[in-house]
RNA sequence: GGCGCGUUCGUCUAGAGGCCCAGGACGCCGCCCUUUCAAGGCGGAGAUCGGGGGUUCGAAUCCCCCACGCGCUACCA
């Protein structure tokens, strides 16, 4: 998803522009919200929008596994470590008497947080009680004092002990809470930057008391800020937080996609505003981080999209079209869809499209044997009311029908249509609306005197001659 | 409720005491170009820098208070 991706991409842009190495780890630990295709899904996004991994899954390294479902015994050993030095304890409580403790702290206004009943286990009990009884393991926080975290985007952040929680580390499953496996695994991996979103920034504190009790160095700390949805919330899943392949479906380009995504909360300069992946990776820097949550702003990638579109190279240009006819048109389209007329669109094209999805719709009326289907309406519209439409429809039909099938050229065609202004006493820009619609079904797409000449003499007089019928 | 973070044009942002009666980009509006729609060119509106106090010769930039917004408050990450 965008706010993960985003956080990945920061990351990778930091190692890439300081020399470092950017690794891959899947965290996992959640059994109950496992999806198998998710991995597959993490990957393809990432290297679709050509973010590299040095080591992790399907690369390898020094540092496998990459899954944290394949490391269990680290999270188990660093446990055990704790519990021997009493810094972490079994905790027997059940989900019933955790949820009447909470309750019970809400009704009377008191902060929330485990009340530390297990916490006074001996350990001589607990031992005994783990014999035939389901438990976590919880870290037992320090209760005095104040915790810092020193974090590049924001400074120093101060939180008090005593208001701390005395966490699961370690479920009853034997799985590790992100809370212990981050910081198992930042170190076993050496990572030296742990750039993450704000959301975290609560946590920080049981990570850096984790990292202390361990005798482990934390990394250097970096908390992005937050994306907002248009509602200024936290981004879901209705607002915009779909997954990354979602907007490759619907037509966004890696290159947009990137450029978008680096300037959620960062920037290069006071006036760059267009910035490809090279100099991203050149220039990323985390001091240029915002401290201020974003807004998803939906035109701007639309903008950078089309943006990327028009300087696409012309034969990718003509593949992405061919790719997206095939798999957009109707299925009442014969395929494959010819070559010849896509090679011939790809320029008209390029400065109307903004999402790739947009290509299949503007471009159908070349492909389909039947009339375009609209309503009636559109084709008097502009021009006023039925009478004046009819005119132009007769004209025109006249005036095309004298071009003759070897003439059927865009020149000859342009010279023919521009010759009905006179007759018709109306300049071209008001009159041609008509012949639009007649011809693609709506008055908007690309050039006329071009799509004549794709559509074939044949083809654009039948549809002429229908509008004229369906007009009475 | 508690804790934390944040607050510069509608949006993304520039800005680290004088260069800022605040710059760029998207969006919006207008004009030009034009076969529609776009694209492109040119121009415009748009922020009294959340509010109030300080500090200073001078504050968007430093300090304090307030307000508002958001995040976290799980055996989810």
């Amino acid at each position: 998803h965008v706010g993960n991706i985003r956080s990945a991409l920061f990351s990778w842009a930091y190692a890439r522009a300081n020399g470092g190495q950017f690794l891959l780890r899947i965290e996992d630990t959640d059994r109950n919200r496992l999806v198998e295709t998710s991995t597959g899904a993490i990957m393809e996004s990432l290297r679709w929008l050509g973010i590299d991994w040095d080591e992790g899954p399907e690369v390898g390294g020094p540092h496998a596994p990459y899954f944290q479902s394949q490391r269990l015994p680290l999270y188990q050993k660093a446990a055990a470590t704790l519990i021997d030095e009493g810094r972490a304890y079994r905790c027997f409580c059940s989900t019933e008497r955790l949820d009447q403790m909470r309750a019970a702290q809400a009704a009377n206004k008191q902060p929330p947080g485990y009340d530390g009943l297990c916490r006074r286990l001996t350990p001589e009990e607990a031992i005994a009680r783990a014999r035939t009884e389901p438990f976590t393991v919880r870290f037992a926080m320090l209760k005095d004092g104040q915790t810092e975290l020193n974090d590049i985007v924001r400074g120093r952040v101060v939180f008090e002990n005593k208001l701390q929680d005395d966490f699961v580390m370690v479920k009853s499953d034997g799985y590790p809470t992100y809370h212990l496996g981050v910081v198992v695994d930042d170190t076993e991996m050496e990572i030296t930057h742990a750039i993450r979103g704000d959301e975290w920034i609560s946590s920080a504190p049981k990570h850096i008391q984790l990292y202390e009790a361990l005798g482990w160095e934390p990394p250097v700390w970096a908390h992005l800020p937050l994306i907002l949805g248009p509602d200024h919330k936290k981004l879901s899943k209705r607002s915009g937080d779909t997954a990354l392949l979602d907007y490759k479906a619907s037509g966004y380009l890696p290159e947009a996609m990137i450029n978008f995504l680096s300037f959620l909360g960062w920037s290069l300069d006071d006036h760059t505003a267009i910035l490809g992946v090279d100099e991203l990776k050149e220039h990323f820097d985390l001091q240029r981080v915002v401290a201020n949550p974003a807004v998803f702003d939906i035109d701007r990638l639309n903008f950078l999209n089309g943006h990327y579109i028009r300087e696409m190279a012309p034969d990718r240009w003509i593949e992405t079209i061919a790719y997206w006819c095939e798999a957009g048109l109707p299925d009442t389209v014969k395929r494959p869809i010819s070559r010849e007329v896509v090679e011939q669109v790809a320029p008209l094209l390029k400065e109307r499209v903004a999402k790739l999805s947009d290509i299949a719709p503007m471009v159908e009326f070349l492909f389909g044997y039947d009339v375009p289907d609209y309503p009636l309406e559109t084709l008097v519209e502009r021009v006023g009311d039925t009478a004046t439409a009819v005119r132009v429809l007769d004209a025109a039909l006249t005036h095309l029908d004298a071009v003759s099938e070897e003439g059927w050229q865009v020149e000859r065609i342009e010279a023919s249509i521009r010759g009905l202004e006179e007759p018709l006493e109306m300049k071209l820009r008001k009159f041609v609306s008509v012949l639009y619609v007649a011809e693609m079904g709506r008055a908007q797409g690309i050039p006329l005197f071009d799509s004549l000449a794709l559509l074939g003499r044949e083809r654009a007089l039948q549809r002429l001659r229908t509008a004229r019928l369906r007009l009475g």
